[in-house]
DNA sequence: CGTCTTTGACCAGCGC
DNA sequence: GCGCTGGTCAAAGACG
């Protein structure tokens, strides 16, 4: 008897902890969904920024770019961090993105095949890589990308801009892209026509590289990779692989894939080019978000004013910024306009450790994210900074892999428009705190919930993995 | 047997 | 011009 009622005490307070859980989940949710319909309204808002920014930003580019003085060389210890310095966006995703496949492979091959829902984001069809528009402006970024690229007719390629270097294209025409002007086999096979190198030269000078705390090889990015090389990097005692995507047969995407040498665990993958071809949803999802920091890299050149400081080898450190996260950091030196979103550590941290921050530190100057800017743009990219910090949030994740969730339909429009509105508030408001957005309350009782309790932590990780890319997660768990 | 990875070699850019 | 470095190629081996 005393079993039956020991037990039944603690069915009901397991019952009880299920409806605590379940009141979370239901606030989470809410939460979210306040947060998409922000978004959804603040979309509507900054495409028209961006249309009304659009003729301005241009004539402005025009303006001023040809007259950018002498690119100011990156500092050694900005110059020391493994991605060299070319045009660079840095992405960090702080997620354990893959949940268990034991290799690369697996999630490299795998991932693509499932994906058979699809969110109306999905559908949106991101091009993952980056290119440069042949035209200045923000009209370069989503607006009427498809006429731009060429690339992909049936889908929105987000062509990345940095007006910096284009500007030294333009004013320097001999100037040979940083990256090998060697042609490789598959983009010279005949498929590619005029139009088609000369996007793929371009779509080489811009990069867009996301840091994920990964165990296996690769991070799960909803693409067919294929290694064709590894070399071991300056200063960096990890090998760096070289990946060319295998999705399409003239796929001109390549990435590159390293581990942080300072810590190991955290994967640095650069990519490069766009795609020819239409992505699986989970890439589109991470395109999303690569396509945010690049949009901010490409809207802050082409903000006229933003531009000068961007050319001028500044850095801004958008910690607490809503639209890529806590530790996200611009910076260019020469035309290496640098945006690094580091979420692989709780707080800052790693940003602080990070070349890019060293190099800030080293005199450079560094703009923080004004608080308006995490509080006036919570709408979509905007989630709590403490969502961030604490890198499990579904919300969060919702938001850096919005387009599982099904909600940017054109992320890279918001991108572009909350980019340029940001740039504009760091500019006007100059290098204030940013780190001054302080979080409410509850969100600092759900990060607690998050990172303190294990059980949690393993719904996340699924949640994870599903939003990371749900082919990904389905051959994870083969 | 086909596909993929590994790895040494080659090439181009860049700095001195 | 030379050496260093990053990026790519391609032959050989591994794997299913």
């Amino acid at each position: 008897m005393c079993y039956m009622l020991q037990e039944e005490r603690k069915l009901e307070e397991a019952k009880a902890e299920m409806g605590e859980v379940r009141e979370e989940n239901e606030r989470l949710k809410a939460m979210l969904s306040r947060i998409v319909s922000q978004y959804q309204s603040l979309q509507m808002h900054f495409l028209d920024v961006v249309k009304v920014h659009e003729h301005a930003a241009s004539k402005q580019a025009d303006n001023k770019l040809p007259v950018t003085p002498a690119p100011a060389k990156q500092p050694p210890g900005a110059a020391e961090d493994d991605d060299g310095p070319d045009d660079l966006v840095s992405l960090s995703l702080g997620s354990r993105a893959n949940s268990g496949g034991a290799r690369g492979k697996g999630h490299e091959r795998s991932s693509s095949s499932s994906g058979t829902a699809e969110t109306a984001a999905d559908e949106g069809q991101l091009s993952l890589g980056l290119g440069i528009a042949p035209r200045s402006g923000l009209s370069s970024v989503g607006v009427d990308d498809d006429k731009a690229t060429g690339a992909s007719p049936a889908a929105p390629v987000l062509n990345l801009s940095s007006d910096s270097s284009r500007a030294d294209d333009a004013a320097k025409p001999a100037q040979a892209p940083t990256v090998t002007t060697r042609k490789s086999p598959s983009a010279g096979a005949g498929a590619a026509d005029g139009a088609d190198d000369e996007v793929q030269q371009q779509s080489k000078k811009a990069r867009v590289s996301v840091r994920v705390k990964c165990d296996t090889a690769t991070m799960p990015d909803g693409c067919q990779w294929r290694k064709y090389g590894q070399k071991i990097s300056k200063g960096n005692p990890c090998p760096r692989a070289y990946y060319r995507c295998t999705v399409a047969p003239h796929c001109p995407v390549r990435k590159q894939v390293q581990r942080w040498a300072e810590d190991t665990s955290i994967l640095i993958t650069t990519y490069e080019g766009v795609h020819n071809h239409q992505l699986p949803p989970a890439a589109s999802a991470m395109a999303a978000r690569t396509s945010a920091a690049a949009a901010m890299l490409t809207s802050g050149s082409t903000t006229s004013s933003s531009s000068a400081s961007l050319a001028h080898g500044h850095h801004f450190t958008l910690a607490a910024a809503g639209l890529l996260g806590p530790t996200t950091m611009v910076s260019t030196a020469a035309s290496c306009p640098t945006v690094t979103l580091d979420l692989t550590a709780p707080g800052t941290s790693l940003l602080h450790t990070s070349p890019y921050a060293a190099a800030a530190a080293a005199g450079y100057e560094t703009k923080a994210m004004p608080a308006a800017w995490s509080s006036g743009y919570l709408g979509y990219g905007g989630a709590h900074p403490s969502y961030y910090a604490n890198k499990s949030s579904p919300a969060a994740l919702g938001q850096l892999f919005g387009g599982s969730l099904g909600v940017p339909s054109r992320p890279e429009q918001l991108y572009a428009a909350q980019a340029q509105s940001y740039l504009q508030r760091a500019n006007s408001v100059g290098g204030g705190s940013g780190h001054g957005a302080v979080p409410p309350a509850v969100t600092d009782t759900l990060a607690k919930a998050i990172t303190s309790d294990p059980s949690f932590q393993s719904v996340l990780a699924a949640a994870i993995t599903s939003v990371m890319g749900r082919g990904g997660a389905a051959a994870a768990q083969k």
